[in-house]
Formats: structure tokens, sequence, C-alpha cells
DNA sequence: TAGTTTCGTCATTTAACTGTAACACAATTC
DNA sequence: GAATTGTGTTACAGTTAAATGACGAAACTA
């Protein structure tokens, strides 16, 4: 589960940005101002850092090159605008690792970091865990306590679903929405009743598969 | 396993060209700049140098040439556009060992490293394994067990598509765009699937080919 | 050219997944 | 405590996806 500080004065984007990066298993900071990330940076040292060009208080390239002068490795990845070659070679010319032009692809960028992790040796590969079980996206694989587990596409969707969402409860009509009706097509109700009941019995720990009744489910991390 | 160093400005063609080459086996190190190069090449000596000319901070001569003074046979492919005529000339004057005209097929890029790195007396010969199995990507030759194979092209490409995967779940649809949508004609998506049995039957562990129902199929290193 | 191999497609079989209904059980309400 | 509501459980049947077997065209070999 890697770390990741993300440097954006624009609170919408970095919202979103931030909501896809946790579903792939990240986990996100964000910080409003360089002056914020660099006390944030002084505290903890993520496996990564997405860096804003352009900030409120001041250009990227100084902060770039300020990690640069304290962590060799940090991987750095700056966000820039359409167009600004400058942007483009000032930004390496700092220290910088690559580079993804805004307005971007969430995939692009989220290919950008995984391929940046794995160059520095940070084998983590993102991946969602509560408890004893770990959902890695990639592999599209699942183990419970290191078995791995054989889920059918509706099973792996509802984990996937409760997983992204753990701690919280989620509404039944969300999971159906999510887990069911891509297409617009309604399923009985139940349909969810039973597909849990099978994921619960694939699961070694269903105990933290939790029912909120008249609601819906919640995964828990603590058992 | 030979190291490269990739000096290129442009992020897009390095990572694409960083991918291509790592999945033939090769580690590759992206320079973004030349004043990186010269940074990175005083710490680490790779077996050989892909060199841009036209980067962002100067032309490659300069860094070639200061290659050159250092090293007398580390081998350097330079990389210029169409119609540069005078880059070539330049090039060889400098010292460069070779050259390839952008854009360029990865397939000549390549051929072109190999035979730099087998005059160079780098028996680099990258192939790649999982269990039992191994692939050699330049004598095109899968053996099983020690046991030689003899795969159809079709099965060859597969069992590669996989490998490069190993570990990983790879989507049916990817799988018939790399391996038979390469020129944009759609096949049967029952092909894959005869392939596959084919290519089973022919492995003598067909256990490690698993198959994710309505996802793809993914390779496992372990038996 | 005749024989062989490869390859894509079709038809069929096999296996797995999925949705539904019916019923059982637990929680909530009155 | 009976009625009501919501969820768990089970069995079954329809559906879908993959495996398999067979065939003919095309490419290759001798």
């Amino acid at each position: 589960m890697a770390d990741i500080y993300y440097i954006e004065d624009d609170s919408h984007i970095a919202g979103a940005v931030k909501e896809y990066l946790e579903k792939k298993g990240f986990r996100v900071t964000i910080c409003g101002t360089l002056a914020e990330a660099e006390k944030a940076l002084s505290v903890y040292v993520p496996a990564l850092v997405l860096l804003d060009w352009n900030m409120p208080d001041g250009r990227g390239d100084s902060l770039c090159r300020w990690i640069r002068s304290r962590w060799k490795e940090l991987p750095v990845i700056f966000l820039t605008v359409r167009g600004d070659c400058g942007d483009v070679v000032s930004g390496f010319q700092n220290g910088a690792d690559d580079y993804v032009v805004k307005p971007f692809e969430l995939e692009v960028l989220y290919s950008r970091i995984l391929a940046l992790l794995r160059r520095a040796g940070n084998t983590a590969e993102p991946y969602l865990s509560c408890g004893g079980i770990v959902m890695d996206q990639n592999r599209r694989m699942v183990s419970c306590q290191g078995k791995e587990l054989a889920l059918s596409a509706a099973e792996y969707q509802l984990l996937l679903c409760l997983m992204q969402n753990k701690g919280r409860t989620v509404t039944r009509e969300k999971i159906l929405e999510q887990v069911w009706d891509v297409n617009g097509n309604y399923v009985n109700d139940n349909t969810l009743t039973v597909t849990m009941k099978r994921l619960r019995d694939k699961l070694c720990q269903p105990e933290c598969l939790k029912t909120v009744r008249s609601v819906g489910y919640r995964m828990e991390d603590t058992l």
C-alpha cells in the first residue's frame, strides 16, 4: 500500500484524483500549497509525489529541486498544462521523473505511477486490503490469509465494491448499481443477497462482511 | 540481462520503448536530459547507450564525444529524425556505432541493439522463464523441462504474451490485440480458445496456464 | 504436384456462473 | 406473542463462457 502526496490547489480535481487513486489501492494525501507540501514531506516521506506545476505560492520547480536535494530516489511526477513545453524542460532539469499533461486521463496517470514505482524498486503494486483479505486489481487476484481465492465475476465485483468503501456502509441500491446495473438492466434484489452468501462462503473471514439491516453491507477492517 | 541508458526527452516515446525493451529482457534507464545522462554515466556504465540526437539541452554529438573519450568500446546508437543526413555524418564522426531513424520500428531498434551487443562480446541473450518453461526470443525457441517444444507462430505469440505478463491476468481482448489484431484484422474470438488448447496440449505443464473465466488467462510461476 | 502442417472457423459438449423462487430464520413492530 | 419486514439459505434451471473435435482453406515442404 503505497503513499502518495498530491500537491494541487484545485480541490475539485484533487478530490476526484484522490478518490480514483484510493480505489486503486493507494493512500493519497493532498497538499493545497507548496508550503504545506514541504511541511508534510518533513514529517513523512511517501513513495511518490504528484506535483502540480502551477501553485498559488510559486512554481513547482523549486519544490522539486528541494525534494531532489533531500531524496535522490523519491519519484516525482509533475502535472503541467498542455502546450507548456518550457515546463517540461524545466521539470526534467529540476529532477522530475515524469510528467503528465493536463487534462489527463486517470488511467494514464495511473500507469505512469505504476511504472515509476516499479522502477524505484517499489514493488508495492497497489492493493486493497482488509483484515487478512487482499485484492490485487492488476492481477485480478484475491487472497485470504495468504490462500488464493477463486471468485466468480459477480463475487469479485461485489467484493471490490465493498473494499473500495471499506469502513463505510454501502446501500444495497448502490451495490446493485455498481455491480449489476452497469447497462441499466435491473435484477432481482435477492440476487445481491445470494451473491453475498456465495462470497461469504468462499471467504475464510466472513465476519468482516457486516450486514446493516434495511440499509446494506459494510466491510470492516477489524475482526 | 544487459543495462541500457536511453537518453530521450519525449517521455511518451521513452516510456513505450522502455516497456518494449524491458519485455525483451533488458534493464532500461531513461535520462531526460544530456546533463542527467552525463551524471548517470558517471555513476554507472551500462552495456549500451541509446541517444536521441535532439535534446532540450543541446545536441547529442557533444555527449557522444564525451562518452567516446572515456569509454572506447561502449556501444552508442543514436536516434535521428528522417532526412537529417547531416546528423548521420556527424553522428559517426563523433564516435557513434549505429543509428536508427525516427520514427522507427521497435523490432529494428531491437535487432540493432542485439547486433551491437553481440559485437561488443556481450552475449546478452534475453530470455523469459516461468516454472520449467523457458523462452529464448533470439533463437525463437521454447523449452519445457529441458525438452524443446515445436510451437507454431500463433502458439508462440500467445505464450510470449502470457509470459510477458507472468503472474497477472491478461484479458482476452488484450491477447487478441497483441497476438492477432496487429494489423486491425479481427478474428473469431474462439480462435484464441482453440490456440490456447493447442498450446496447452503441447506444453508439458498445462497447469500453469490458468483460465480466469469471463476475463482471460493467467500464467503462474508456481506449480 | 502431392503430402504435410498450420490456422481459422463451425458445431457440439462440458463446465461454470447466475438469477430466481421458495422457504427458513432473525429482527422489528404493534 | 403474533404479524411484519428484511435477510440467510437452499435448490434448481436457464444462460453464458470455455473446451473440444472436426473440417477445409491456405501455406509450406519435398
